[in-house]
DNA sequence: AATTAATCGAGACGGTACGTCTGGTCTTAGA
DNA sequence: TCTAAGACCAGACGTACCGTCTCGATTAATT
């Protein structure tokens, strides 16, 4: 049985929650993105936000998303440089813009303060692990990879190296660097 | 002219602070770590805690630190799989310890979120990527490395890997998934 | 002309509210009854409730008059002593009801806090102070008021004892109580 | 043994808040007083106010005490008339100062509120009811009281009277009407 | 021995943001 | 037209820590 009465959700503060968030995403640091400010900023009342998002790590992972609504690619082109390719390149096109890397950072650092979300970043992530681990596994079909291969390391190596430049930003993250990225994984360092 | 009079620095007091930073980095979660209960819990003064440690992130810093007085090492064996293996075999022992996993992670966090100890961790980090730069380089002399090698690359799959999995805690980082990662290091997946 | 269609009024609900007031001013604190305690236990809309009382006050004042719905007596009996009596027993009666008490204690508060309800609740008093200088006017054509008494002094002492009593709750508001009471109004202290 | 260390406690920030308090009692109503306003007013922190008063009634109390430094007298002229009519004369001036009726309704209603400080109120209460019953019973030591005398009920139609008015406001609290109370206190109504 | 200078403890201070709660309004679906 | 449900805004609540700031007491090295 659905509802049967009571005012409808407001798509009006909803949104203005989520672009509000995304603005200062932009604008601030992380640590100026607290409820306050965004109720502030948004107009909208600080217990509606509370009604709706648990935390602030819940809200940003929605300002996220929402902005990445074309989710990460599931390339199925039948040979797996080419499937790396195309999804390592999408993934360093995240690090493109300021928005989106301020959110993964946001995200990865509510992750180890706050043991609830934690886990819901934990099972995200697998998700993205999953679609290279299905890539991997289709190569070893295929007999594109070394038998000896381990694919969770792989897996790790390249959003290791991802997740590693996105919160030290040391290093860029951009086309050619994907491309170098992925001709490495696949033959290594040795001469 | 250094100082001429004055009590002289109470090492009980600093010791009880970085003991109680271990013990808590040990015990409890990197929210609860806050100078606040360090204070608390080292019956020492709030006061002395800010006039020694800039930061919370400082104060970790330097517990850290006192753990692996034993810095990583910077093997030169003449051998480029064996400089890698050994390196990668010490940091991977690093996750085997509680005290040093939380000390990273909460490290990692304050990072993102104090643009002042954002320039430190970087330089520290730095530090440690130069050591697997320089075994780089002297394998490349030694004509060991492929000759398109980007050591960059390298070096960021080595750290990025170790980084993710400490900081999701998707699978375990020990002696077996050091080898493991080396060897693909090395010689890549393609079949 | 009458009203011309709608649903009609639920006397279950608007029953189920007076009672669940009723029964939170038995077993809880003043603090307690909330206007949207009161809706959750009754299983009303706070809307209706809004509807149809303007403010808490206006909810208890209902309910406790629909407790005392034989309100307070305005005896004749053609001798002052007698109707006094009469009147500050059935007085003091109220004070031994729980509800009853916390109804009037919940009332009074109301009229310090609301302006609006501080008139509704004023003139309700003056009712009851009318009944007793009504007694008293009664007495003084009769003779029996000493010339010099001034009859809001009396009602106000015989008013405010009761009030202070019910209020501070230092000592028993009962039929001993009551006798006494009369008495000192009637001939007061000096020996 | 005093205190050892420690910041002295500020004597600006204390009276800023009562003064900030008193200011507020006289120009809003009770209910706008809150301790938000009241740290926003005085420029005193919220976490400093909470620091020195547990409640908005412990703040209240003492912004009261603070006003009427010079607290009831305790008369002892050797003649209960006079007393009382001195003792009832100090009471009904407190009705005078629009700043302290507005405090001792705040408190009576936190009274009714607030457990915890209703203890504290009915102490403060008992204190003031004691000067009344030393006064009578000195009186009852001269003989200057009828024998069947209840001292409880006098008083509380002495305070009764006081607090009846004040909190519905129906009739003054001047000079005159102390006058008349304290003649019908001691001779009664009766011709 | 007296002086000087830096440390230590204790704890108050002004702040910021937290997450919760209540009051009162508004909007919908269904009876 | 009314009820029930429930979202909405506004804003106070009391708490937790922050980083700063006085203090009095303590402890050397220097005069």
């Amino acid at each position: 049985m659905p509802r049967t009465g009571g005012r409808v959700r407001s798509v009006e503060a909803h949104e203005a929650v989520l672009s509000a968030t995304t603005a200062m995403l932009q604008e601030c640091g992380l640590r100026a993105i607290t409820i306050e400010a965004v109720a502030e900023r948004s107009q909208v009342a600080k217990s509606t936000i509370y009604r709706w998002w648990r935390s602030k790590a819940d809200l940003v992972m929605e300002a996220y998303n929402s902005l990445t609504a074309s989710s990460m690619p599931e390339p199925d082109t039948g040979f797996l440089e080419q499937d790396l390719r195309i999804f390592v390149a999408a993934l360093h096109r995240n690090a493109a813009d300021q928005v989106r890397t301020k959110a993964l950072r946001s995200l990865m650092v509510e992750a180890q303060l706050d043991p609830d979300f934690e886990q819901a970043f934990q099972s995200w992530v697998q998700g993205r692990r999953n679609i290279v681990l299905h890539i991997l596994d289709r190569g070893r079909q295929r007999g594109e990879l070394r038998p000896d291969t381990d694919p969770d390391i792989v897996v790790d190596q390249l959003f290791g190296l991802f997740w590693y430049r996105l919160l030290i930003g040391h290093l860029a993250l951009d086309q050619q660097s994907a491309k170098q990225h992925v001709a490495h994984l696949l033959r290594g360092v040795t001469a």
